[in-house]
DNA sequence: CTTGACCTTCCAGTGACTGGAAGCCCTATG
DNA sequence: CATAGGGCTTCCAGTCACTGGAAGGTCAAG
């Protein structure tokens, strides 16, 4: 099958597949014509790829997953501790824009929001 | 002053201040011998940007939030327009990095994690 | 035979820095 | 006075994961 079509299958733009075979992630055949040609087993991959990026996990992330994931041999423990760490900076993440929404919401409902130069919000970046 | 005192005094590190400089947040004399001088009008500024920077904001909000700041005929319902956008970001980002912690959580939970090739979180990914 | 939808590669840009190299300048010390 | 160090300068490249666009080859339908 075509780029466009395993795209659609996969959840994922052509250009992204294109990009993924380019850092390795995917290694489909090509047709006498020069054209991509994807099995099911490429789908799977990239479906899989789909899922892994949607959770957050960075490419490096998504190619050890990758591995594992094809390691029959694999202990449960290493992919656990990918996404344990991967879990924790998500955490991190959320507390930190938690803490920025936190305050920029007090900012915003002190602000009138009117006509007059009068400004909470710039009063707060000032200091 | 010179870059590594303006750089302390306003929390930045020196190289994003040449940065700034360089896409014309900040302009700071020159000394004969070509090295930046900073006032405190600059330091004040530069706080700014940290403060803002730190809240998330991005560098065009930055120099939209710097314009308001010094412009004293600003309407207050300017800043807080572009506060609100930004704060709407902000929460979206945050329901999304939710929603993957909460899956992520489940499937760290459901996997063992010892020696065994049998993965939840893998299967969860296939999926 | 042409049209239009595919496909290919390659190059450049995104945001906001950050690291590093090469080289000038200033102060203090021997 | 020479030198050693630290600080300053510019410029270039790299980060991350794509994304847009140009130039050109390929294929099926009418």
């Amino acid at each position: 099958m075509n780029i466009s079509e395993a795209a659609s299958r996969a959840g994922l733009p052509p250009k992204t597949i294109r990009y993924y075979e380019e850092i390795g992630l995917v290694a489909p055949r090509r047709d006498t014509n020069g054209y991509r040609s994807f099995t099911e087993a490429h789908i799977h991959k990239l479906h899989f790829l789909a899922r892994a990026r949607g959770l957050g996990f960075s490419i490096e992330d998504c190619r050890t997953l990758l591995a594992l994931y094809e390691d029959a041999g694999r202990a449960s423990a290493d992919v656990k501790s990918v996404a344990q760490d991967h879990l924790a900076q998500i955490e991190a993440k959320i507390t930190e824009l938690t803490a920025m929404r936190d305050t920029l919401t007090e900012l915003v409902q002190a602000c009138a929001g009117d006509h007059r130069p009068d400004c909470p919000i710039l009063k707060g970046l000032e200091t």
